[in-house]
This record gives structure tokens, C-alpha cells and sequence, in this order.
DNA sequence: CTGAAAGCGCTTACAG
DNA sequence: CTGAAAGCGCTTACAG
């Protein structure tokens, strides 16, 4: 990386003149013409850019905290934007002076991101949808700031986590209720780890309420509109029809509904759908139908993380927090 | 802002120790008990932050441009992650080593950011669903970074926005076509300024081609599901239905379709529906119907927005520019 | 018109 | 076990 000082050596002039061409300010110091020209041509050959960092440390520049959420840039960008509100809201409501920042990452490629293992670019972190590389990476790392993991479990960090199991028994009792015995289930294939424990939480509990999930009657399929289409004509190819679906995202229950509604089968009388809520509530509340949902708590979820990293910036606080939240249930029409 | 000076001198130790003890190198170079607690009392008496600033630069971190992304945060974080994934696509394509970052700001208060008036924080930003009070802002701003306004127009800044006229002539062409006279328009209430050229350029199409737009067919609402309810219900209680309606935004649409679905108003046969996209086009590929939309290029937007501050940063290129993109027209069943 | 020097707040190699 | 000093890359007040 080429410097202040290089970029004065090679136009042959001393580094305040460099300075005082780069900040436009060359008129105003009457600096030569023919000077400024050849500072500006020594910058585009070197292809110097100047040092934040240093400038910020001349300019005594404020050192308010930043908190980073890192977020992985697939179709689950769909849910950022529910626990971005989460998160400035909280902040807000705490007159937390804080910046928020968001830094998307590719999944299994969380370990090239290098800012949970500077000190010096964030305050503290929250990561979000780590895929099961990431978190081996996760486990194994010196993290040089505080950490709080959304939705994830590892003892060593910070966590806030839904209730999985509370969320499974929460769709399956809906389901024993109304008499069923068999469900079927669309998923995500290779499921994600978040994924994983809802659905594991609930065959837990289907179990404990006496419904089977038989083996055809999980489906899996892409996390998209698209995928919860291809499920539920899956299902209806099928020697028998189930009449009670759950599905792992709203993405997927609406892909699925449209199925339904096309081929006459009537939700939630031939067939009763509940859906995992990951995006905000009402993106689900005037589909045909409006739909059952057991939704992440995503705004207490925030409000937790945010608390976490203030104790440990403004409180020096260093004990490792769990938090374990309760899911949202809306009981919406496909359901009986 | 205490620095590493004041905690020395409180601790009563030199700076050297203090470094020490702030990372966690205490034991291994064995500074004595006491000594690290004097330095701890005093960091917490002082409420000590080490500056970041001054240990990027001490550390001489890489320095690899960053690109701020301004959206605020509201309703409209709903169509972030369609631009989100266009601007990483872009930089990944073109395989530009950059970091991208999300700052969130409220509408009207984009004067309260500092991101665009440092040149320490950020290499260029991109500026997005700014309401007529930031633009006002930005109409007064020297900014110190280069600037891309995502769909927005301001003479000096880099622009990059959808062809509202052609929006508007694509949407009403349909209309046309199947021989409406009038047309009913939903509308968020205050309409934010993209909507408002949205809005005019569909106008301006419908009296080209001899549709009216009477004053009780424009429907302001707030920009969600329920305001769609609310607008179709409006007109539901109208003397007389209308037969076309263009509504701008999904959430608008997919409120509206619920009402008619739900009161038998058969779309499109009683009503055709067509709404401006802003979130990913699979949102409306599924719901009930599926639903005709003009969407935003949000792909080809971002893609410009990257290539004119790649010119910028690395190949210097100073002059402002401009770019208007055509909007992607996609024939659904809400029309005939 | 231009340059030498101080200093922003840290960390680290070195000295003791 | 602890401290004095150098230096990271800038900007700005000052001198000439």
C-alpha cells in the first residue's frame, strides 16, 4: 500500500504539499499549478488512496461503538429486515448511542470475514444464519470482540435463541387438537441449522402427541415460493393427500397454498397449513388464506442482543448470557 | 474521550502497561496482580474505549475501500434485500475488492449521518429512499465521498433510476389494450418522491392513451398489506367499481387482491390489478393471483451504482453520471 | 508558494 | 516486572 510519503517522493515535493492537494484545498493554498499536477499524477500511478484510519486519528474523529450483525446474502436476506427494525428499535428505545452496520457474508465463508477477529474495526457483533461451517469455524475461534450468535447455540458465546421446542409443540397441539394423525412437513433440503431444530422440536412433540410424520411425507425442497410449489405438487402426486402441513418458512407455505387453491383443494378444510415466521407478521396475514404461524420472535430476540452488547460495553459485564425466547403464535384461517 | 494517557496516568503506570493489560497479554508478560487491577479500576472509573482509529493505524490494516449503503428504516427495508443482492452480485461479478455496509437512517434525518460529510468513514456511498427533506439535504450537501443516489435524481450527484415514464406507459398500455377508461390508483398517503414520479409517469401514460383518473379513484393509504385492505374496502364502498386498478407497491397489491378475493369480486375479470415491484419478483408469483407487475431493475440499478463508483475509485473518473434503466414488465393473472 | 515538525492514540521491540 | 521511545499515515499550524 503506497503512502503519503510515496506518493511525495515520486512527484519530488514534501508531504504537506501532497496533503493539501488531496484535500482540494491546492487553490485556496496557492499551491502551483505544475505542483498539482504532478502530486496528481503520482497519485494515479502509485493508485494511492489515503488511510482512514490515519485520518481518523488526526481528526480525533468520534469513537462511538459500532455493532456489526453479519448476515449471510441468500433468500435470507428476506428475514434481515425484521431483526434490522428489531435491532434499531431497541437501540433506540435504550438511547444506546451506537451505530448499527450490516455485513453480509456468503455462507461456509463467515471465516474469511475478518472483522469478528480485529479488534479494531468492531465494537461487538451479532451473527445471524450461520451455516454448520460456520459455526465448526465459530467454535474454534479467538473472537478479539464480543459476540452474541442470533438463533444459534454455542455455550462459549453469547446466545438468543427461539424455543424451538416450545415452537414445535405450539403447531403440533394445534394439530392434535383437530384430530390429526399424520402431518406432513416441507422443509428446506439440508436444512440449515435453525431449520433443524424447529423441525426436530416439532416431530419431538408431534411424537408426544401421538401424530406420525411418516417418512414420504417429508418433503424437501428449495427455502423459496418457487420450492413450496414443488412440495405440495409433490404431495399431491402422492397416493394419499395429508391433511396437515407444516412448513419451515413462510415462503414455502405460500408456494404451497398456491398449489392448494389451484386444485381445489380447500385450506383448512381438505388440508390445515401451518408455517414457521421468520419475515415480519403481516406478509402472512392476507395470503389465501391468511396463514397459521408460529412466528420467530424476532423484536425480543433483537431487544436481547442489544441489551447483552450494552452490558458488556457500558458495564464491562463479561459472564457468557443464554437467552431462550418464547415463538409467537398467530392462529390465522388454515387452520381449523 | 479519555485516552490510554488518562488511564496511565490515574493507574498511576505508564501507557506500555496499560496496553498491556487492554490485551490481555497481563499474565504472559507477567505484570504484577496489582497493578493490572489498578489499570482495570481506572479503565472502568474512566469509561475507557481504546481508539479503533489508532489501532488501524498502528496495525497498518488493510485498507480496502468500503461502500455504504444509506436506507432508512421503515416499511421500505422490505425492498433492502433485492438491492443488497444486486450490489453484492455486481461486486462479486466484476470481482471488485471492496466491503459493502448497510447504515440505516430515518427518512428526514439523513442530516443527522456523518458517514457522507467524513472522508474517514466510508470510500463512496450509495443513498437510497430519501424523502423530499434528505434530498433538500443533499440538494445543500458538499459531500466528501462520491455519492450514487439509488432512484433518485439531483443534478450533481451520480444518479441511477427507473424509467418512471416507461413504467407508467407500460402499466397503462395494458390497461389500454383491454379497453378501460378509468383506472383506479392506490397510492401510499405523503407519497415518498419515487412514488410520486411513479405515480405521475403512470398519469401521464393513462391521459396518452385516453384513460381518466378520477380524484375519488386515487386511494391514499400507508404503504403495507393493511393499507391495501383498507384502500380496496374503500373503493368496495364506492357507487361504482372500478374495473383496472394499479397500486404501488406488492403490499398494496396483495391487501387489495385479499378484499376482492374475499367479496367475489373475480380479478381479472371484475377487476384487473397491476402493481409497481419493488421486492423480488417472486414475491407476487404466487399469491392469489399471481399478479401483473412493472418492477424496478433493482439488478440493473445496482449493477450501475457499483460500475460508476468502481470508475470513481479506481480509475478516477470525475464526471457525473446519470443513468436511467428501463423497468421489467411481468404479465401475470391479475390481467386479462 | 512550499516544507519541517508536531501530534492524533495506540502497540511493540527494546532496555533495564 | 515496568517504562521510554519509535512509528503507523495522516493534517495543520507555523516558518520561510
Amino acid at each position: 500500500m503506497p503512502t503519503i510519503k510515496d506518493v511525495a517522493r515520486l512527484a519530488g515535493v514534501s508531504i504537506s504539499t501532497v496533503s493539501i492537494v488531496l484535500n482540494d484545498k491546492a487553490e485556496e493554498r496557492k499551491v502551483a499549478k505544475e505542483t498539482a499536477e504532478k502530486v496528481l499524477e503520482a497519485i494515479k500511478l502509485l493508485e494511492y488512496k489515503p488511510s482512514m484510519a490515519a485520518r481518523r486519528l488526526r481528526s480525533s474523529d468520534e469513537n462511538k461503538p459500532v455493532i456489526a450483525l453479519y448476515w449471510p446474502l441468500d433468500y435470507r436476506t428476506n428475514f434481515l429486515a425484521r431483526v434490522l427494525m428489531g435491532l434499531q428499535g431497541e437501540i433506540k428505545r435504550r438511547n444506546f448511542d451506537s451505530e448499527i452496520i450490516v455485513c453480509t457474508y456468503e455462507n461456509d465463508n463467515l471465516y474469511k470475514e475478518n472483522g469478528l477477529t480485529s479488534k479494531n474495526k468492531f465494537s461487538a457483533a451479532i451473527v445471524g444464519a450461520t451455516s454448520e461451517k460456520d459455526m465448526e469455524y465459530l467454535e474454534g475461534l479467538e473472537s478479539s470482540i464480543p459476540i452474541v450468535l442470533y438463533n444459534r447455540f454455542i455455550d462459549k458465546y453469547n446466545c438468543v435463541c427461539n424455543n424451538d421446542e416450545e415452537s414445535g409443540l405450539k403447531a403440533a397441539s394445534i394439530f392434535a387438537r383437530n384430530g390429526h394423525k399424520r402431518v406432513a412437513l416441507i422443509c428446506e433440503d439440508g436444512s440449515p441449522i435453525a431449520a433443524m431444530y424447529r423441525i426436530k422440536g416439532f416431530i419431538k412433540a408431534c411424537k408426544s402427541l401421538g401424530i406420525e410424520i411418516e417418512e414420504d411425507y417429508v418433503i424437501k425442497t428449495e427455502n423459496t415460493y418457487k420450492g413450496g410449489v414443488l412440495a405440495a405438487e409433490k404431495l399431491l402426486k402422492g397416493t394419499n393427500m395429508p391433511r396437515a402441513v407444516i412448513c419451515d418458512s413462510e415462503m414455502l407455505a405460500i408456494g404451497a397454498s398456491y398449489v392448494f387453491n389451484k386444485n381445489n383443494i380447500k385450506i383448512p378444510e381438505d388440508i390445515e397449513i401451518i408455517a414457521y415466521g421468520l419475515m415480519s407478521t403481516d406478509s402472512t396475514e392476507y395470503t389465501t388464506p391468511p396463514l397459521t404461524i408460529v412466528s420467530i420472535p424476532s423484536e425480543e430476540m433483537s431487544a436481547h442482543c442489544i441489551n447483552i452488547i450494552m452490558d458488556i460495553l457500558n458495564l464491562n459485564i463479561k459472564e457468557t448470557v443464554h437467552k431462550i425466547v418464547s415463538p409467537i403464535l398467530m392462529v390465522r384461517d388454515s387452520v381449523k
